[in-house]
DNA sequence: CCATATTATACTCATATTGAGCAAAAGGGT
DNA sequence: ACCCTTTTGCTCAATATGAGTATAATATGG
C-alpha cells in the first residue's frame, strides 16, 4: 500500500472581528469546500514548516506569518475526498499533518478558487455571541439523545448521553468553548454530519439540517478545522496569539471583538480592558478612531517587544454570567 | 527518496514520585538510549493509536493506558540514528509521530533491553526540586553567552542572549518549567549537546559536560522526550492527568511528590492540599499509611467519576517564592 | 515512659484577582 | 440643547492565592 504524506493548513484571518478560514472550492460534483492541501516533498523540503510556507505562498500568493503544527491525522477511511471504507483494496493511505496559520487582516488572495469563509459556516452551533443558539442546541440534543437510545446496553447508552452533555453543556453543565473537536467527533460518531455516512459510502440521512450542523467539507477537513478552532480558542488564553490576527493599529473594541469572534462568546468589556492593561501587551498611540458611532476610541499597538521580555501569558477572558 | 513513517513513544511512570521513561538500550558502539520506536503499518493499523498500542504491548509486554499524540517530527538530518546531514544521497527520510503515554507505577517490563530511566538523567538542569542547580545553570549560561558572542552581528547576538535568558530564567527572569523544549533546542542550536555535532557528522566538543547537559540519546529522541516533558508539565495544570501515574490508593504527600517530580519544583504543601480539596478530585479512604516516619497519612483515591461530570480542570500548583 | 524528631492536617491572615455594575467623558445627529 | 452611542475610569464584594502558625499522631532514643 502506498503511503502519502500531505500538509493541510487552516489559515485564519479575522475580517471585521469575525474569524475566517481560507478554503478551496472543489470543482467536483458536490462542490464541497476543502482546506489548502499539498503533498510533502521529502526531497525538497528540509522541514514541514518550510514545505508548508512554500506551497501556501505558491498556491495563494501570500506569505503566512504565524504557523504551528496541530495534529497528524491518519485514520483509515477518513482520509479520502469521497472515500468508502469498504474499498479495502484502495491503494493509498494518506497521512495529513495539519497546521494552524494566523494572518493579519484578510490578505488579498492572488489565487484561483480560494475564498475566505466565516468559520461558523462550518460550525453554526459554535457561535454563542448572541447568546446560546437555543433552537439549534435543542435539536442537536434531541438527536444525540435518540442516538444514545439506540445503544445496545444501558451502560453504553448512559455513557453516550454523559459525553453528549459534557460536550454540548447540556443539563445544566457549562458550555466550554475549547471542546470544538469533541463536539464534532460526537456528531460524526452519532452519524449527524454528512461526512460520517459519506466515509462509509452511504447516502446521508440525518434528522438534522446543515443549518444546524454546518456545511460539510472534503475528506477529514472539517475535523482538522475543528482541531484548529479548539487549539486557537485554548491558546488565546495563555499566549498572546490574537495579535497575529490584528493590523498594526487597532482599537480595544476591535481587539475584543476579535477575541469574542474566536471564542464565540461575549466578554465583559471593562474587565477585558483591565486585564489587558495589567498584561502590558498594548500601548496607546494617541491617535483616535472617530467613525465608531460614539466616543472616539484610541488606537493601540501590540508591544511585540514583550514577547522577548517576559513569560508573556495570554489574554484574560473575563467571563460574564449575566447581562451587562 | 523513500519516506517512512514511524511511531515513537515516551512512556512515563512515576517511581517513588520520580518520573521515569521507558528507554531501549541500543547495542551499537556508542550504546545510546533510545525511545521505543516502531514502524507504522498502513495495511494493518486503522489508526496510529491502535498501531502504537499494538507494538508497545508486543515489545514491552504490557498495555499502556493514557495515550496522546505529541508532535510529528520530520526535520531532515535529525532523523537518523547516527546521521550525517551532508549524506544527501541518503535514500531514506523518516517521519516520526511522537506519542506520550502515562502508566501507573512502573509496570514490570517483560522485555529485552528496555529499562526505566529517571528522566532527569537526560535533562539534569530541569530538576529544581532541591533549589536551582546553580553551578550547572551558571555553566550553561556562560556557554550560551559565549555562543551569543560568536554571532555575526549585534542584533543576532542580542537576540540569542535574550532567548537564552527567557529559556533559562537568567538575569532575574523567572524559570518557567514548561519551557523544556525551548531549552533543549537552544542547547542544540548553540552546539552544546552532542546530538548537534553528531547530526552534522562531526565529533563532539562542547565546553560543557554530560553531567551538566545530560545524557544524549539516539536520533532525535531527546528532542521528543523534551516535547513530552513540556507537554506533561503544562497539561498537569489544566487536566487531571497526574492520576494516570498514581496507583489506586495513594497519600496526598505521594501525590504531591509526583507532581513535584514532574514539574521539577517544590510546592507549598498546605496550599496544595487546599487546592486539591476544592477541586474534589480525591476522596479519603479511611485507611492509613503508617510507614511514613511521622503521623500516618490517610490513603486517597482519584474520583474517576469526575472526569465524566465536570469540566475537570487540572491540579493547582501553588507556587512558593520563599522557604516554608 | 518521656522528650524529641517527623510527618500530617487544620486554620488564619493579608493581599491579589475576578465578576459585576455605576458613572462620567466624548463624539454624532436632530 | 438634548439624545444616543461608545469609550473610559472607578468602586465594591466575593473569591483565590501566597505565606505562615498551630496542633495532631506516629516512631525512636535515651
Amino acid at each position: 500500500m502506498r503511503l502519502r504524506v500531505g500538509l493541510s493548513a487552516v489559515i485564519v484571518a479575522a475580517i471585521g472581528g469575525v474569524p475566517h478560514v481560507l478554503a478551496t472550492r472543489s470543482s467536483g460534483p458536490e462542490g464541497l469546500d476543502g482546506l489548502p492541501f499539498g503533498p510533502f516533498d521529502p526531497e525538497g523540503h528540509r522541514t514541514f514548516e518550510i514545505g508548508l510556507r512554500d506551497w501556501v505562498s505558491a498556491q495563494t500568493g501570500f506569505d503566512i506569518g504565524y504557523v504551528e503544527q496541530l495534529y497528524t491525522f491518519g485514520d483509515r477511511g477518513r482520509d479520502l475526498p469521497t472515500a468508502r471504507l469498504d474499498d479495502a483494496t484502495s491503494e493509498e493511505r494518506i497521512i495529513s499533518i495539519g497546521y494552524l496559520a494566523l494572518t493579519p487582516e484578510a490578505t488579498e488572495i492572488g489565487a484561483f478558487d480560494a475564498v475566505w469563509r466565516d468559520w461558523y459556516r462550518f460550525f453554526p452551533f459554535e457561535d454563542h455571541r448572541d447568546g446560546s443558539p437555543e433552537a439549534t442546541l435543542t435539536a442537536i440534543s434531541d438527536a444525540l439523545k435518540a442516538w444514545a437510545g439506540t445503544a445496545s446496553n444501558p451502560t453504553l447508552k448512559q455513557e453516550r448521553w454523559t459525553r453528549s452533555c459534557l460536550a454540548f453543556g447540556l443539563e445544566g453543565r457549562r458550555w466550554i468553548e475549547e471542546r470544538v473537536l469533541e463536539r464534532y467527533e460526537l456528531l460524526y460518531e452519532a452519524d449527524l454530519v454528512s461526512e460520517a455516512a459519506r466515509d462509509r459510502g452511504e447516502a446521508y440521512s440525518s434528522p438534522l439540517t446543515e443549518r444546524q450542523t454546518g456545511t460539510p467539507m472534503l475528506s477529514d477537513h472539517r475535523r482538522i478545522l475543528a482541531t484548529a478552532m479548539a487549539r486557537l480558542r485554548g491558546k488565546i488564553k495563555y499566549r498572546p496569539v490574537v495579535f497575529e490576527l490584528m493590523p498594526d493599529a487597532f482599537t480595544l473594541s476591535g481587539l475584543q471583538e476579535t477575541v469574542e469572534g474566536i471564542l464565540g462568546t461575549r466578554l465583559h468589556k471593562q474587565n477585558f480592558r483591565r486585564a489587558l492593561d495589567k498584561s502590558g501587551f498594548v500601548e496607546g498611540l494617541g491617535q483616535f478612531e472617530t467613525a465608531t458611532g460614539g466616543r472616539p476610541a484610541e488606537r493601540f499597538r501590540f508591544r511585540r517587544e514583550i514577547l522577548s521580555q517576559t513569560a508573556a501569558s495570554g489574554i484574560q477572558t473575563p467571563q460574564r454570567r449575566q447581562e451587562n
